[in-house]
DNA sequence: TGGCGCGAAAATGTCAGACAATTAAATATA
DNA sequence: TATATTTAATTGTCTGACATTTTCGCGCCA
């Protein structure tokens, strides 16, 4: 079969819109095999680099994944948690980046994420999900430690009082907005009692999931929140002080 | 400058990852112009279509965008915040669909992010976003509307209360919670009574966003969510029946 | 002097054909 | 029967060429 093209765009895109819009569709479900590379040239009537452009794009989104070899070819690929994860954190964190975005406005969106989650977590909290938030309290209280580690422990803590909410499609939402969080949260300089005071409620949170006190969690969300960002306006008016436009 | 390259994997891919951290770290800014094809092959000593490939690799994901002509080339794109809604809204949907997510999964994680936005849709809502709800329950009221037509009308109500919120980090993240959804309630068949309940649910969150309510808006979804669950428990079983494993 | 057209140059887009590398199945061999 | 070898299919990569698009500058003419 011959399938038409139009000449407006790149071929390689619309090639890889065709095949997209199938398995987005269900035209072409998981595991199945696509055409081999000539197949697919004969059929769109292109070249076979043409073609291996638009698979790539396709791999670019996890869709496809590739074999060599005798049965080797392009396979719709499961898109798993993990894949769909690292995908929302790259996007999210440049589309921070890339924005100008205040830090007013992601520190809002990431605890208002947050707390939809607080109740949740609050009645499904596993042991581990509690250990883990445990152990990074301990780091975070440990002196000495940098503040990029600081920051990265605490992405740590956040994302198990997410998944003790124990829902995938909660988790895959979140990851974004906290992990995107850091690089911003990285530009802070921590004082021994800002520190501290993250510490004391950290340690709130997660003694009021681990007594199932959602609302009492929410509260202390909400301080942190609200000391988060001071922290953060602070830090933003200390590099604007220093480097006006 | 020759860039080494293991030979462990694709060499596109290592070239795509390459570039990719170059953005990501900042080392490239918007805007700015990736050397020539041409050039990039000289430097990490491949061949153009290889290049090419990881060029196509990062169009993918909207970090480059590319002109032909004389001064054309490669350059760093700012990635924009509908780019990023597209991405959010195809990945969130095959995540769902490929992973036979649980209708009450999906449903609780959209309500419980949803739930997030409506004290700051409350407070914050504009003139725009209520008479774009409004318009989109009064569409839902219509007689002899086909259910598709009914939930494109519910995703567009939904994006409405989102977007009321006014923090685009926060429209961002929910694109995908909310589009994803659809699919799974495109499942559903509505009886004249079940819509007449969501107009009513939807009617009555309206009122509390105009009044700037938040509380009675949070009790008004949470209702909403429930008799969306039991609507989809009812359509799943209904399915479940008719196709048994 | 000022606009207009036209060609040169630079870059991406596409093609054709070849060879290398990898993998699984079929076949031959001990 | 178990193992080694061949073979075929397929992706990965390279080379070289040509097509297309776009900008720049030059020469021409009013």
């Amino acid at each position: 079969m011959k399938t038409e093209l139009t000449n407006q765009t790149d071929l390689s895109a619309q090639i890889a819109k065709a095949i997209r819009d199938a398995i987005i569709e269900g035209r072409m479900i998981v595991d199945e095999r696509l055409p081999s590379e000539a197949e697919l040239a004969a059929e769109f009537n292109v070249s076979r680099p043409t073609v291996r452009e638009a698979l790539k794009r396709l791999a670019a989104q996890s869709l496809i994944r590739t074999q060599r070899g005798a049965h080797g070819g392009a396979f719709v690929n499961r898109l798993s948690y993990e894949e769909a994860y690292g995908q929302q954190i790259t996007t999210a964190t440049l589309l921070l980046s890339m924005n100008a975005v205040r830090f007013e406005t992601a520190c809002e969106a990431r605890y208002a994420l947050e707390r939809a989650c607080a109740p949740l977590a609050a009645t499904r909290r596993s042991p581990d999900h509690l250990a883990t938030m445990r152990a990074e309290i301990h780091r975070q209280a440990q002196p000495g430690l940098s503040d990029e580690s600081f920051c990265a422990s605490d992405v740590t803590f956040h994302r198990a009082l997410v998944d003790a909410a124990d829902n995938p499609v909660l988790s895959y939402q979140l990851a974004g907005a906290v992990e995107a969080m850091q690089p911003l949260m990285n530009m802070i300089t921590f004082t021994e009692r800002s520190r501290e005071a993250i510490v004391g409620l950290h340690t709130a949170i997660a003694d009021a999931i681990e007594i199932g006190d959602a609302a009492l969690a929410d509260a202390n969300l909400s301080e942190l929140a609200a000391y988060t960002l001071t922290l953060g306006q602070g830090a933003m008016e200390k590099r604007a002080r220093k480097s006006p436009a």
